[in-house]
DNA sequence: TGCCGGTCCGAAAGCGTTTTCGGTTGACTC
DNA sequence: GAGTCAACCGAAAACGCTTTCGGACCGGCA
């Protein structure tokens, strides 16, 4: 009811021009102090708040930029994205920036939507995430030149703006945990190599395997679907192995659950027939008995950064491609990775020899 | 780099004004069909796309809404965020609205957004989640004359829009359903009453067990906190009972997994000595062992259903006080709830009589 | 005294739409 | 054939801010 103070009423009531007011505001040079307390203290009282979209107008500038929700591929949905997304808003919110939802329900979906900011720009940024090993989007969003950080690298990152977890590295600590603990047939429970930190993970765990001396088994690598039913499946294909592994580095939490239960209907114990790491630091892993021993990467500040990243771009402060940033994925100890013991698993097809 | 097309230059192109194509383009009826066929054909092919913030400006909408993110508490960030925003976003999208994300970090960094969205008008409307017993919220936003729905009831949401879980009911069904399973000893974990949700499952329980012809047993009640250890802790304090019961109803999955270590730690196997049933439908109930029967949850179709409710209020087409639906959460079936095993548990306390 | 340079502020032109208000047609009535 | 009434479109004023440009004023210097 009351309609807003805007600009006017506070150059009235000081005798100033409006865009003197305007330029107090906005801390111009050319306004003298004096002047500069005067408008900020009648504007604090007056409970002055510009219109976000006249001054966005003005200024050619939205303050806003966008997160590109994963594609629901009808399972099971990321977990993590609120706190991703929080860490994000936050960021943006101190900055007095606006974040934006953006869930395209396809990839064709997905492209009209970048195709109507490229023109609208009422949207100066994306942020994209869960990226392919060959992801189309990079190239597109460059020839649209929209601005853009992505969460998780691609074969066609090149010199974008990214944020990833150094995956390859996290499963190289993985790996060299499980040989520090005795391990020698370690094994890999991967992910469609489509997805691009699938592909760096297990190269990770080669790369791990080769520091510590142990060489890649054949029938050790284990691809498969980021699912329950997919660790179960790879996990039982690896215990019909002549010499089954004693332990195994699993591309994802949910896959190593998947695993656990496979190692247990064998009559195995996980964590100590077969030891077992898994990847994301869910909550719920906690939870599991024994509790899952995990990667756990960061998010918040994942989502903060990737924001603060893709504010430096906007405002053209720096170029995408000193925007690059690994962080680093830390283990978290609990129950499922242990020394292995001796004489077990035995292959089910061999009859004691070993 | 290429200026964007506006009115003008369509205008130019087809020797009309600029208020003509912008009528033809929004539909009005005082532009001749076939000078609305032009003008679309031209913007078309021109890739004509209005810019969003001279539009808001002009016509004093900002076709966005705003989504309140819970205040994180610290502890386990609702794992389903993502999923009810994807819903809001998709609704959103389709009518060319957007949403925006709030994240406060405290109580008063909330309410310091809603007097800033209630001055500057950029946001026209707010969803609000994670409700509270009484919750001062409804009032202040009233107050403020922000429209909003909320995702959940309270004490205070009287007249106001709100959607929620017939969180009652699913109680109500759920000790229904064990009740006709053969048990007679249904206890209930619930959550801290300052909850509204908690307060609701508690109440339906109760009902439940009246409708099944049972009576509430005294210490059958635990209120505990939402978390793994809440229900591992009130689990251990109903199975110190004299009479601990045959079946539990949880008042969320995570209480429910707690409390399934407890049974497992006093020698019980959930769901034959004792029966448990959950509440949210995770996704990662169905990999327990035995998998939890819990209650699930629609979430895209709430948020989707959110959105275009609070549509209809922003724009005047219905008042917040006809807006109020509730939905309705289903059982999912799956290893935890069966029928009651004979004399067992027994008391811990006692030694044998019944 | 005249000129120069700084400091501070006002005027005014946008930014790209929407929307009100008339005005111009042509057809249609009496 | 004057008057009426739709049907259709243009002019122009918002919307509330930003930003450029120039002008007034003052002190200092030659």
């Amino acid at each position: 009811m009351e309609e807003p103070t805007g600009l006017k009423v506070i150059a009235e009531r000081l005798n100033l021009s409006e865009s003197t007011v305007s330029r107090a505001l906005n801390d111009y040079r050319d306004i003298s102090a004096r002047t500069k307390a005067r408008v900020r203290d009648a504007a604090e009282e007056l409970g002055y708040e510009p219109n976000t979209h006249a001054r966005r107008l003005a200024s050619g500038k939205s303050d806003t930029i966008g997160y590109v929700m994963p594609i629901q591929d009808g399972q099971l949905t990321e977990t993590f994205l609120g706190e991703l997304m929080a860490g994000m808003a936050k960021m943006l919110a101190g900055r007095g920036w606006d974040l934006m939802v953006l869930a395209p329900h396809s990839p064709e979906d997905e492209l009209a939507m970048f195709k109507k900011i490229a023109r609208a720009r009422h949207v100066s940024g994306l942020i994209i995430s869960r990226t392919y090993s060959d992801d189309p989007r990079f190239r597109i969003l460059q020839d649209l030149e929209i601005p853009f950080v992505s969460h998780g690298r691609s074969n066609d990152s090149g010199n974008a703006a990214w944020l990833d977890v150094d995956n390859e590295l996290a499963f190289v600590e993985m790996t060299a945990y499980l040989a520090s603990l005795g391990h020698q047939r370690i094994a890999h429970i991967g992910g469609p190599p489509m997805y691009n930190f699938a592909r760096q993970r297990a190269d990770g765990w080669k790369r791990g395997l080769n520091d510590a001396g142990l060489e890649e088994t054949a029938g050790y690598a284990e691809p498969t679907e980021l699912s329950f039913d997919g660790g179960n499946a790879a996990m039982n294909r690896l215990l019909a192995l002549d010499k089954p592994p004693t332990a195994v580095c699993c591309v994802s939490d949910v896959v190593a659950i998947g695993a656990m239960r496979a190692i247990r209907d064998a009559g195995y114990l996980p964590g100590r027939e077969i030891s077992l790491v898994g990847y994301d630091g869910l909550e719920i892993g906690s939870l599991l008995d024994p509790p899952l021993t995990t990667m756990s990467q960061p998010l918040q500040s994942a989502g903060s950064r990737l924001a603060e990243m893709l504010i430096t771009i906007v405002e053209g402060k720096s170029l995408p491609a000193d925007n690059q940033e690994l962080f680093r994925a830390s283990l978290v100890r609990r129950g499922t990775a242990n020394p292995p013991v001796e004489g077990v698993p035995e292959g089910r097809s061999t009859t004691g020899r070993q």
